[in-house]
DNA sequence: CCTACCGATCGGTAGG
DNA sequence: CCTACCGATCGGTAGG
């Protein structure tokens, strides 16, 4: 289906050394040298591999921006589904997105600012889409009656704001699974959305 | 009041500036360079005023915690209050620590981890304690019958990772003033926290 | 994949 | 507050 050449073993072992880098240094503090001595290589070795430190961020960060819309798609391609039961579908989606890889999460939410000119723009343009599509969701909710919010745009904001401080305190052996996590934000997010049964 | 000794005029405009750098640029990828051209002087004359530029960081991360735990304990303090009346009080409260200095919050919030030990283990015990007030609140709450939710923690978690999103999209020129944003936040929040009333 | 190295830049200091 | 500088480290390259 996808267009993007094949990945060898070593550049994707590459790229997650140094996305769990990234994570828990911050892209600028961390070195080639760093992640050369986590790989057991050499810094200068690193360069038949990748092209630039940079080269390796983009790729997270595009590589996690698909997942987000891939999962979202899946969740509400659907029409003839309750927009509510969309709207939990595309929540579970992209909480699923963000355990699967939190590590590459904290990287796309947090260190996408180092990406330069033109890929930073591209990737705020790719985020805004994102986000309009959850406001989009919403708003179209709200004109069926089932949802009820003074402004979509600020609950779609919200919304994924309580979902994307997951990857900061999320561990993949806490005590909840990934679903049931899923399953527990959707369902307080969206007792705070869902119009309630006016008896 | 406090204990701390009074921060020179000079001092203040460097925090001030630095601030905004570490906010938009991160604190690893700004140079003591950048932020004196800033200030319009030389690199070495910063050290006149400040010993590091780690001492900055420390500044603005314990100077928002102090911040954050004043207006907890001032919205919270009357005990004769309904539960709820007291959470949604700390909600504004945070939202206006956020809100009155977005560019602090923002290095509060993401750059508080290139801290050096032992201040980042102190830094975090800090943010524990807070996520602690608000948790004992939420259980409060739930155990008084205002509020409900299964786990008063999770609760906790994704109420104040709703909130403290803000700083990466509030503009103070936009078109929601602080209390605006406080009180849509706090009704989303709580219309999902509050037992609806059952005819 | 390594050795050896490049020019640039870093945080910070000495002396005035 | 500036000039002049320190040792360390940075991302990346050449040549093998």
């Amino acid at each position: 289906m996808s267009t993007a050449p094949p990945i060898r073993p070593r550049k994707a072992q590459i790229d997650r050394t140094a996305t769990a880098l990234f994570r828990s240094r911050g892209f600028a503090a961390t070195s080639m040298r760093e992640l050369a001595t986590a790989l057991g290589l050499e810094a200068g070795s690193l360069y038949s591999h990748i092209k630039s430190k940079e080269e390796i961020l983009h790729r997270v960060c595009f590589g996690l921006a698909e997942s987000f819309f891939t999962g979202f798609a899946t969740a509400t391609f659907d029409d003839a589904k309750p927009v509510a039961t969309r709207l939990r579908q595309a929540i579970e989606a992209h909480v699923r997105v963000l355990t699967d890889d939190s590590a590459a999460s904290a990287v796309f939410l947090h260190e996408w600012r180092h990406l330069s000119e033109p890929a930073r723009g591209e990737f705020l343009a790719l985020r805004d889409r994102y986000e309009a599509a959850f406001r989009e969701l919403i708003a179209k909710g709200v004109s069926t009656g089932e949802l009820h919010t003074p402004d979509a745009a600020f609950a779609a904001l919200t919304l994924l704001a309580s979902l994307n401080w997951l990857p900061s305190w999320y561990r993949p052996d806490g005590k909840l699974s990934p679903d049931e996590i899923a399953h527990r934000l959707a369902e307080q997010l969206l007792s705070g959305l869902l119009r309630t049964p006016q008896a």
